[in-house]
DNA sequence: AATATTTCGAACCAAGCGGTTCGATTTGCA
DNA sequence: TGCAAATCGAACCGCTTGGTTCGAAATATT
């Protein structure tokens, strides 16, 4: 062909209809599927037609929304991510009652992290983060990192009051947070514990672990804090 | 063929020749290559003409050493395991200095599960654990796992030894372990660090790991040694 | 040198892959 | 109702997959 006709050039003059591929429903359909059939098989053994059948949209469509196959695993990882940890922080915005307040978000997050969806999830991103290491990075630091952020924060009120003495505060909110998990973590990812642990279990570990911390960090005030509200 | 020839049933009778498939020489060959391909590329993107080509075997040998490829796959994890979590302990098998000794233990754990070789090989069995849970589990159960026992029996010592109070020796041994990884793991197999922690960041981490965890479990009497030879 | 057996390497299989194309069909706004 | 746009769905592309087969070549023991 000597002349392109002006046709393609045109496609982008619309009317009031949403454009190609910008329905937030089809999307979220074609989405919906691919998180069946990328958690459940993993990256490489998924096909674009298992997701096809899946989401019940046609082959065609899904390609006017993502380009390939690793655009659509890394919107739906994206997606993902901003469910699991959504909603977690927020019990540490109001500073209460120090051992209280650790306690209650070290259960929600271990609870979160070692909860079967989220364990299949965090599966397929570190399978996936060894041919696209982009991806998990992306995701440690949109969702665990920020976690981090909201403990030192934290950690950081607390120290302030005088309740604990830290002397590196990002340290020790890692040992906080791996505190709360104590293995948990790494028995579920690698599949040791087929079944997540029960609510009992993870406020065993927590409770544990907030000893171990408040033990390490905790300040001569804390103590007498305690010991005067234990005797109230 | 309406009769068969006793030929096949004959294979068996063999003079002093290796029986076929059973040459370690060629067997460690193809799981070299096969660890090449694998650990590079994942169970599913690894193709057996990669290894064939790695191994520098042809396809049907390999056939006849492994039966498909999963098998070959859960004999290289197998073996991979075992380097990895080889001469790991033995730290532990003479009790000197308590501190130390945890320190010094404390630092090959961080070092060796947080280096690049390893956290490439975890992120694998991660990986394919989703779809083959058993090979994760029996990963875990005969690496990670022993070694949570090793460290067991050296925190019943140190307890009967009077050196630390410790309710629950099972979870304090967990509490151990993650104190010296404090977030390296985690961090580490999700791609955010893309290269293994220093031999300086892992000291710092695991002396203060180890500092949290003996403030938590330290008995008086561990304390009071350790004026002693301080002031030695 | 003769012999038994392992290894090689190429060919073959049906199947599925990701990706693309395009005319038919459905959809929904004007 | 008319019409433009989005969606469908099937077909097609070249290529790779895991697995198998088999005669030729290499290998070592007798």
């Amino acid at each position: 062909m000597v002349e392109t006709t002006a046709d393609s050039d045109l496609l982008d003059l619309r009317k009031g209809r949403p454009a190609a591929g910008q329905d937030p429903v089809k999307r979220a359909q074609i989405i919906e599927g691919a998180r069946r059939v990328f958690i459940d098989k993993g990256f490489e053994a998924a096909s674009m037609n298992d997701i096809t059948r899946e989401a019940g949209v046609s082959k065609g469509t899904i390609y006017v929304y993502f380009a390939n196959k690793e655009e659509l695993f890394e919107a739906l990882i994206e997606e993902e991510r901003g469910t699991i940890f959504k909603n977690m922080y927020e019990v540490l915005d109001h500073f209460d009652d120090l051992r209280k307040t650790l306690v209650k978000f070290g259960t929600v997050l271990s609870a979160k992290i070692t909860s079967a969806k989220v364990i299949q999830a965090q599966r397929t991103v570190v399978g996936a983060s060894d041919r696209i290491p982009e991806l998990g990075a992306r995701f440690y630091e949109r969702g665990p990192k920020r976690g981090h952020d909201k403990v030192m924060v934290f950690l950081n009120e607390a120290v302030e009051r005088g309740l604990l003495k830290i002397d590196d505060v990002d340290l020790a909110a890692y040992q906080f947070t791996e505190l709360c998990l104590a293995g948990l973590f790494r028995q579920c990812i690698f599949s040791y514990r087929t079944k997540a642990p029960s609510q009992a279990e993870i406020e065993h570990v927590v409770r544990s672990g907030v000893n171990v911390f408040l033990k390490a960090y905790g300040t001569e005030k804390l103590a007498a804090e305690e010991r005067a509200s234990e005797s109230a």
